[in-house]
DNA sequence: AACCCGGGGCC
DNA sequence: GGCCCAGGGTT
């Protein structure tokens, strides 16, 4: 879950996460569905399914039990040398360096690398320093005070520079440089959301393809060959991943019959896993205000 | 190496 | 409005 999304955002998801599914046999055998609702509003919903995928790993290679060395750990869905080098120092206390934002971002600064991070040796270069510093004892600990530097005092803006303890070391003469990386910009779509509705249900497509948003319903695009609009609702702007979308959202109808989905109420509404910038798009509607 | 995948919080 | 987040997988 902490996979770049920051800990506090977390924390809600992980508590209910783990009081519907408190062990690997109860994740393997649950309803796709139910795992993606669970994770529903977290982003990078494959994380989620990696997840499930891994406990029917572990449940059916592995006894119950995850590998506990770094290599092991490497071969599994959903698990790269961030997340085996944290499980491997932190749950089994093995001395494996990780490399995180907040690490890339303490090391640049102290050691004044000024290469960009995009690159595959910078990242070589960071992975060996993150090595050379992992002390003999604790090794858990010292990942993780590394990152809680970067978290609360070594931050992106405005890092405190006074109350670090590695201030007479760093080498930064400008903290906020640091680290270098190349920054695209977004790439601005327009698009026209249907909202069709039907004895108050509304039109859900299925998304089954695989890339964003597989295993959710969502909202349909307008396909003039199969809709006609009726009324603009409003509009919602929302940004995902490398495109920022400015999206009109129309009361609109069926010119054809309708093709595969749903047509879902409210408290279909609540169960069905939904895109959270559709959840909002929804709540333009009067009859969805209390999505 | 480049590209894809989400959403919220912050300034 | 831009930036960042306890990254990983695929092409």
């Amino acid at each position: 879950m902490c996979q770049q999304t920051q800990i506090v955002t977390v924390l809600p998801y992980y508590e209910r996460w783990l009081k519907r599914f408190p062990d690997w046999e109860t994740l393997a055998q649950a309803p796709e569905t139910d795992v993606l609702k669970h994770w529903e509003g977290l982003g990078y919903y494959r994380r989620a399914r990696h997840l499930q995928n891994l406990a029917r790993i572990v449940v059916r290679d592995f006894s119950g039990t995850l590998p506990q060395d770094v290599p092991s750990l490497l071969q599994l869905p959903g698990i790269g040398p961030y997340t085996a080098a944290a499980i491997a120092s932190i749950a089994f206390g093995q001395k494996a360096a990780l490399l995180d934002g907040n690490v890339q971002r303490v090391l640049t600064r102290v050691f004044a690398i000024s290469s960009n991070l995009a690159l595959g040796r910078t990242q070589k270069e960071l992975q060996q320093l993150a090595a050379q510093l992992m002390p003999e004892t604790h090794p858990g600990q010292h990942n993780q005070a590394l990152m809680e530097l970067g978290a609360l005092l070594c931050s992106p803006r405005k890092p405190q520079c006074l109350l670090c303890p590695l201030q007479p070391i760093c080498q930064a003469p400008d903290p906020e440089a640091f680290p270098v990386k190349d920054r695209p910009a977004p790439i601005r779509q327009l698009e026209k959301v249907c909202l069709i509705l039907r004895d108050s249900r509304v039109w859900l497509s299925p998304t089954d393809a695989p890339g964003r948003w597989q295993g959710f319903h969502r909202l349909p695009l307008f396909d003039p060959a199969r809709m006609e609009l009726n009324t603009p609702l409003g509009q919602h702007r929302y940004s995902i991943t490398k495109y920022r979308v400015q999206a009109e959202v129309w009361s609109a109808s069926w010119k054809t019959t309708a093709p595969a989905g749903i047509w879902a109420n409210l408290a279909q509404l609540r169960q069905i896993p939904l895109p959270a910038p559709h959840r909002k798009m929804l709540r333009l509607h009067p009859d969805f205000l209390a999505m």
